[in-house]
DNA sequence: GTATCTGTCGATACAGTGTATCGATGAGTA
DNA sequence: TACTCATCGATACACTGTATCGACAGATAC
């Protein structure tokens, strides 16, 4: 989001990260609130209605509360989001761990990448946060130390640097490829709810570009594709991926 | 963006795409305006003081125009967020363009992904928009067809689809590796401005964290890890792409 | 029990956003 | 010269994130 920044005066930012500050003592005055409530309602509104609907006001509405005392909790919207891929991070987590143990480095990384498909597909806002802040919390240090664990399995990955750069290359597949999805399966929602507009704007403009015949290689795809489903692209992607790594030759 | 629709009325979008909708006749009576000079406008706003700045209110004033007019020539901020989206994507295609012809699909491939990388460093808001939305525009369709060309000449790659796959799997890693690299170097730059927050906060949180022995494995790379500089590291992961797509056997 | 202090809550305010509306204003035509 | 008509942009509206600060409540001191 990066909005206005709050005071600029020596201390630019809060000394301590929000994942470890602590939270001010819930009060029993107007009504019980704590961080946890406050990402949940800002969760379920963003499920629902998209993460733009997630403004401090409307957090706040959904817990009976003023716009205001939201700040007592987090000191800025930017955290709220953080707070939020943190609990995505979580739910990843919690995935990996009820997946039955894999001592082969390929099947754990595959389960990873797809348990974080399958967060972006329940909260599809994740998409978007995914790549446009660096995520520290502790449980995207969890899901990062179990991909770094089961990548130093790999006896080609001994160096510690091809280990990160290993998993550095399946977050980075992992991050677009659902971004893509997601925003794929939004424009069709949207221009499905109300398919004539498909029909009349944007398929017509693609048929009519691709007559120019300034785009072959994009018009014999698009003549001779079967267009997969969503989960076997996204599989085929990290094949490709997975192949690569295990390419590697100590 | 996703802001307010324009109208919720029969019509729900303009039943023509930006990218083909024609401009309005320039007058010359209150001063020559055009989309370009428009999405010109909003490319230096946003190189110099990020996405954020890019709104109608101050592109317009950059023209000397009051905010409204920015609406004879676009009907959605959004369409000027395509528009400049398309302008980088134009920049990619001239890239490509001047590259010495390769026959060889991986060069062609690795040159395609390098120059992406190049152009969201010198527009760094373009690692926003890259996912965000599928770009359509007719620079964007060069560029995809130019990657699909290439990937066609990969023996293993005659199939559609599969051709498609892999431009997509390069798609889908370049954009996160992108994404990522912007996102730590904006996080870079905005503490390292006043280095000790850094220092002071995220620093000691991470030692902190690692202290706890909850994180075994990020703590054994980041003791061990030589940080290779970005460049060097887009181009490991790029490697492990291009390696599992030609592993791929006809 | 009263007075004072202290800290929190949240109403209000401010500066900004995207865009709908519509009166004024100008050019083009008869 | 008179009329028409399209366009421009000032104004307005509903919204945003967050700074400010008066009022109020709980704790402490006497």
């Amino acid at each position: 989001m990066t909005t206005r920044r709050r005071t600029d005066t020596p201390e630019p930012e809060p000394a301590t990260l929000i994942w470890e500050r602590p939270e001010p003592a819930e009060r029993p005055s107007p009504a019980p609130l704590s961080r946890d409530r406050i990402v949940r309602a800002a969760m379920t509104l963003a499920d629902t209605d998209g993460l733009d609907a997630v403004s401090v006001r409307k957090v706040a509405a959904a817990l009976d509360a003023g716009p205001m005392r939201l700040y007592g909790y987090l000191s800025t919207k930017d955290e709220l989001l953080d707070l939020m891929a943190e609990a995505v991070h979580a739910e990843i987590a919690d995935a990996l761990a009820h997946d039955p143990p894999a001592a082969d480095w390929r099947t754990t990384l595959h389960a990873h990448a797809h348990h974080m498909r399958d967060a972006a597909l329940r909260h599809e806002w994740f998409a978007d946060l995914l790549g446009g802040r660096p995520h520290l919390g502790p449980a995207a240090l969890t899901t990062l130390d179990a991909a770094l664990a089961a990548a130093a399995r790999h006896p080609g990955l001994a160096d510690p640097d091809a280990a990160f750069g290993a998993v550095g290359t399946l977050h980075a597949y992992t991050a677009g490829a659902v971004r893509r999805e997601i925003a794929e399966r939004r424009a069709h929602r949207a221009t499905g709810l109300d398919k004539r507009q498909w029909q009349t704007s944007v398929g017509p403009y693609l048929t009519r570009m691709l007559a120019t015949g300034r785009y072959p290689a994009v018009a014999r795809i698009v003549a001779g594709a079967k267009t997969p489903d969503p989960a076997t692209a996204f599989d085929t992607g990290l094949r490709h991926v997975l192949d690569g790594i295990a390419a590697v030759t100590g």
